[in-house]
DNA sequence: TCCAATGTTTCGCC
DNA sequence: GGGCGAAACATTGG
């Protein structure tokens, strides 16, 4: 999940600020017992944290607790409907509404912690910083483009999908490095992953997220151009979809051939032609 | 039916 | 201690 999918997270908890919470289950191993009983205040979001804040307590020993919630590529929430046959990592009641969490990692956060996230790295964030976040990327000249992109400490929020999205509006190859991109490349790309993080928002929240992608596990370039190419990149060797023709790779040094791509070619792996008929 | 995929953390090795 | 790769975790749509 990224991060504008968890600002939509956050606007579906925020009715239920200041509301007592019950039933609390899970097979989070975070200690439930604080839960029962708390008011829950706030809902927030920082990148792909999604963060919960709970006053437990009466009179003179109230005490906030903060939850940290990854969902990392599997999780999901749900408020009302659970899934079938699944145990949740975290289930409450609130309000005669009950909240689940599924597949995602949950951690209690310090207070300390939960202070000291930045918020001017969150692209959601009404405090990101677009000159920072070009100072960021213009102190990593080695790093590759789809990889500049999911470092979290420089574009908290960011993930693959907008990965993607956004080489492809910027037109830059995935493994263009940052020290071969001009000054208004740095600028541009910075400036398209907070645009397209929050037009994903905007198109998400109508669920018309997948229908305006225009390169994300699509076969062929929107421009016409052939068939797009879809291989794992950079130094992290996540998946990018991308058009060699709207994105050539105009880096100084050739791109290196990958070691298992040399192996391939002077070994052709033949498949044992499965036969038809029998 | 199979497998890649909206991701991060931790562990062990060099 | 840093860098690296592998493993762990856990789910489901195409």
């Amino acid at each position: 999940m990224e991060g504008p999918s968890l600002v939509i997270a956050r606007e579906e908890f925020a009715p239920f600020q200041g509301k007592k919470v019950s039933q609390v289950e899970g097979k989070t191993r975070i200690p439930k017992e604080n839960f029962e009983g708390a008011t829950f205040k706030e809902a927030r979001s920082w990148g792909k944290h999604f963060l919960l804040t709970f006053e437990t307590g009466r009179g003179k020993s109230k005490k906030d607790f903060h939850i940290r919630i990854h969902f990392l590529m599997f999780g999901s929430y749900r408020i009302d409907n659970p899934r079938e046959n699944r145990i949740p990592m975290l289930a409450y009641t609130i309000n005669e509404r009950r909240f689940y969490f599924y597949s995602c990692g949950i951690r209690t956060l310090e207070p300390a912690k939960f202070k000291a996230y930045d918020w001017s790295i969150d692209l959601m964030s009404p405090k990101w910083d677009h000159k920072q976040a070009v100072e960021h990327v213009k102190s990593k000249p080695e790093t590759m483009a789809c990889d500049i992109l999911m470092d979290q400490n420089i574009f908290a929020g960011l993930g693959n999908i907008i990965k993607n999205e956004v080489l492809y509006r910027v037109r830059l190859h995935p493994e263009m490095k940052i020290k071969d991109l001009s000054s208004k490349q740095v600028r541009d790309l910075v400036y398209e992953s907070h645009n397209y993080s929050h037009q994903f928002y905007e198109w998400k929240k109508i669920n018309q997220l997948k229908r305006h992608w225009l390169i994300m596990r699509k076969k062929d370039c929107p421009e016409k151009h052939g068939e797009l190419i879809k291989e794992p990149t950079g130094k992290l060797q996540r998946l990018s979809h991308y058009c060699p023709v709207c994105q050539p790779f105009t880096g100084s040094k050739k791109k290196p051939l990958k070691k298992s791509k040399v192996l391939k070619r002077k070994a052709p792996a033949k498949k044992p032609e499965r036969s038809i008929t029998h």
